[in-house]
DNA sequence: GTCTATAAATCGATAGAC
DNA sequence: GTCTATCGATTTATAGAC
């Protein structure tokens, strides 16, 4: 009951308590990058809420640019768990709807999202590749649900591959606003605006 | 026609020089800022890229605040001037989408404009008031715009109040989809399927 | 108005003890 | 696995000569 308690206890073993700090690793580092950006973001800020020391950090994350990875993949877990709550092949502009009001309960990440994705257009920035091949996956998987959702022909002539990228684009459009003004721009009710455009049987005409 | 020729000819007066000088770095400044972001950007750097020291830049602009600023007054400028072009008056979509080809364009001012308004919105930015207002402003330009174009009613069910931020949203989304992956995404074609969605009489139905 | 020199702070990362 | 100590580079900004 002395040396061997290490491994003993399901939560406390040497393979969950990596885990756990590398968690608490990649909260704090999340909330700080939310709170001023990546750049201004330094290791021993991140160290400091986490608990541990900045040398203590980069044991766990070698390099400031893989902590940035792994702050990225973590929050693509979180919105895949979302999505994936509704159940599987069920994607359509009900779910993205209840997406982004969860989004409105949680500025902190939409923060992260935004910031780092607009930071990451600069030259040699180590999230470029990873939001080039994410937003291609996104328009993609966008471009298959509208289609399974309001078949080939949207408003507009529109077809799903070419309202994809809009759908994509509204979105981060309407969080950028919403989180420089939260009183003037209601997030879910603006892109549940955009929805009902997309909706071919939603035209007031011939109605009055 | 020794020492009073600082103050002779037209384009050479102390206010002139100053004037040039003060564009000068301001160029810089935005081709710094639209390659490496506003936190990565030494002042050295724009000093070098303007031709002359860092200290003679700051004797123009005291602190990195103070040039931000004025980078972004700058660009605003350019902007508005797109739009005066156009005629009095006259911003509707077709405006937008001339502008937005022309944004298609330069992509250094663009991404000028994308990597600090996301920035903005971390705590205690520079540049957050700016970006508050110029939204607030922007969105108040566009109800007043598409109330002219196309009335009260658009498709929908939507105001002219609501589809303001969906057209602000689509054109800062797309700007950002684009600059990451310009070879996928056509954003002035992107941009005018938008407009097709507003523009009530666009529909499909009844015509097959 | 522009320069040289430098202050003062902070950054990411390494070395080595425990 | 976490710590103390520290390096070396870079940053914004100031002081003062010309």
């Amino acid at each position: 009951m002395t040396a061997q308690d290490h491994g003993a206890r399901p939560s406390g073993g040497r393979q969950a308590q990596r885990a756990e700090r590398r968690a608490a690793i990649l909260e704090a580092a999340m909330e700080l990058i939310a709170e001023r950006g990546y750049r201004r973001t330094s290791l021993a800020a991140v160290a400091e809420r986490a608990g541990l020391s900045q040398q203590g950090l980069l044991h766990h994350f070698p390099t400031k640019e893989h902590l940035l990875v792994a702050v990225l993949e973590a929050r693509d877990r979180w919105d895949l768990a979302s999505s994936a709550a509704a159940g599987p092949g069920s994607l359509g502009t009900d779910t993205l709807a209840q997406l982004v009001d969860y989004n409105a309960t949680r500025p902190g990440i939409v923060q992260t999202y935004t910031v780092l994705s607009a930071d990451s257009v600069t030259e040699d920035h180590p999230a470029r590749a990873f939001f080039e091949s994410r937003f291609r996956a996104v328009r993609e998987a966008m471009a298959v649900a509208l289609r399974a959702e309001f078949g080939e022909s949207l408003p507009g002539g529109l077809t799903p591959e070419r309202a994809a990228p809009l759908l994509v684009a509204v979105m981060d459009g309407l969080q950028l606003q919403w989180l420089l003004d939260p009183e003037q721009v209601d997030m879910p009710a603006a892109f549940r605006d955009f929805v009902a455009l997309l909706a071919p049987a939603t035209g007031r005409r011939g109605e009055d």
